[in-house]
RNA sequence: GGAGGAGUAGCGAAGUUGGCCAAACGCGGCGGACUGUAAAUCCGCUCUCUCUGAGUUCGGCGGUUCGAAUCCGUCCUCCUCCA
């Protein structure tokens, strides 16, 4: 940023359509002024910038939740900025400081190699892989000799440490803190200067990671990353983030009819922020939204609906997405039976107890469950409900089981 | 190295003067009703089973006792503080 850059007024546009487009939805950009100066670079020497996400390199589980960043990339891409994917396969084995730090068991080659693949292949429901960069940082953090790692640590110290939110709130209660967990964003940082990393993002949990990065490329004498962070997103349940191990999400890899249903059980005020921060719907047409649904002139459900839609859509395509919000309304909205009913051949007895039935379809995982689901009223044959444990089923071809709302088993019986 | 604290069902958390404990309560999960949807709200279920009874649980093992999640011994694990 030393050297003044003109920019003609044509370019001053340019760089103004993109910083106004990359700023939204963004929580924060630090620091903003050099965020703007990068971008004029870029437009006035046509050198695209290096944006960078990281990623653990552990089993992906891609999910809505991550599609935030990975929307603000495609941003990126369409402006023709340079991705950086990285995969932390050497950091990955010192494990993740912000989890209860289990141990991570290290994964080999081919392993890393396989999420990878994952990655690329579910990333690329949002984002161009094809324009994008893998980058695996045990390439270069393996090389570093203990001499290098104490020239690290050296930039920083433990009171700075201690500022990172989840770090303090740690020491504060009287957790404990490893020691290498300080390392974590050390490294990070310092994929940073390896890769020349413009700019990085991440979720607002990413932040400290993200400064550190500014941090060590300046002492590294490298030109500062900025940091830009994006809002975490709310699971199903609607208070705590999405993520997998609270199984509150919806994964972009899932069933169409089951990310359809999951999205229409999100509750109806994240509708619009997942509007916003999860699909590509123009700003202006999600305001219009916001204010149908305000005074009342669309439907909430309608509003959800268009929103599952999008997501079968994005994730799996346009027929699986109307396949899907069909399967929804005649099974939810109508409680009729779905078209499409998982055939299976009964070769038991010609007459049994209910209870085997379910039991011996696999629909209930054992006598005692599937007793307690009769007296709950909730197993159906053919369309009419069960009210006796005992009762004796005489079983026909063609005949349907239903347990629960979603749970549905066509019988055949052949001779 | 020393001192102290804790380990209860998927999670969190009661219960520790021994019986009324298969174990409160909250969350989560699953059903049902209702509806605007797998929203909201309300109701029921939630250790297992050959289920109106039986079996196995409260970190592991062993003991005391007619009887222990609750008492004793020992081992394991985790945490904190001091050095």
């Amino acid at each position: 940023m030393s050297e003044e850059i003109t920019a003609t007024p044509e370019q001053e546009k340019e760089i103004d359509r993109q910083v106004q487009a990359l700023q939204r939805g963004v929580v924060e950009i630090v620091p903003e002024d050099a965020f703007r100066e990068k971008i004029k670079k870029a437009v006035v020497t046509g050198q695209p910038l290096k944006i960078k996400l990281g990623m653990d390199p552990s089993a992906p589980d891609v999910h809505v939740g991550h599609t935030v960043v990975l929307h603000k990339l495609r941003q990126f891409q369409e402006f023709g900025h340079e991705i950086q994917m990285l995969i932390g396969d050497f950091t990955g084995k010192i494990g993740d400081p912000s989890g209860r730090s289990e141990t991570r068991k290290v994964l080999t080659s081919e392993q890393v190699a396989e999420n990878a693949q994952t990655y690329v292949e579910q990333y690329g429901k949002v984002l161009d892989m094809d324009k994008a960069t893998l980058y695996y940082n045990s390439e270069w953090l393996s090389q570093l000799m203990f001499e290098d790692v104490l020239k690290l640590a050296g930039n920083l110290t433990v009171a700075r440490m201690l500022e990172r939110e989840d770090f303090h709130n740690r020491y504060t209660s009287n957790q404990p803190i490893s020691v290498h967990e300080f390392f974590y964003p050390l490294m990070q940082g310092y994929d940073s200067i390896a890769m020349d990393t413009d700019i990085e993002v991440g979720g607002t949990d990413q932040t400290f990671n993200l400064l550190m990065g500014r941090q060590l490329q300046e002492a590294y004498g490298h030109e500062k990353q900025v940091a830009l962070t994006l809002p975490l997103i709310e699971g199903l349940d609607g208070e705590r983030k999405m993520s997998k191990s609270l199984d509150n999400y919806i994964g972009v890899d899932e069933e169409p009819n089951e990310i359809f249903g999951k999205a229409m059980s999100i509750p109806d005020d994240l509708m619009i922020k997942y509007y916003k921060l999860a699909t590509d719907v123009p700003l202006a047409d999600i305001d219009q939204l916001e204010k149908d649904l305000a005074d009342g002139t669309v439907h909430p459900r309608n509003t959800k609906q268009r929103l599952a839609h999008k997501f079968v859509a994005m994730y799996h395509g346009e027929k699986e997405a109307d396949d899907a919000q069909r399967y929804f309304q005649t099974v939810f909205r109508e409680r009729a039976l779905p078209k499409d009913i998982p055939e299976v051949e009964w070769k038991g007895q010609a007459t049994v107890p209910v209870i085997n039935l379910l039991v011996e379809l696999d629909m209930q995982p054992s006598k005692g469950e599937a007793r307690k689901m009769i007296q709950n009223g909730g197993v159906k044959i053919n369309e009419e409900k069960v009210n006796d444990i005992k009762t004796e089923v005489d079983v026909e071809d063609g005949m349907i089981v239903q347990v629960g709302k979603r749970k549905f088993t066509k019988l055949t019986v052949s001779e």
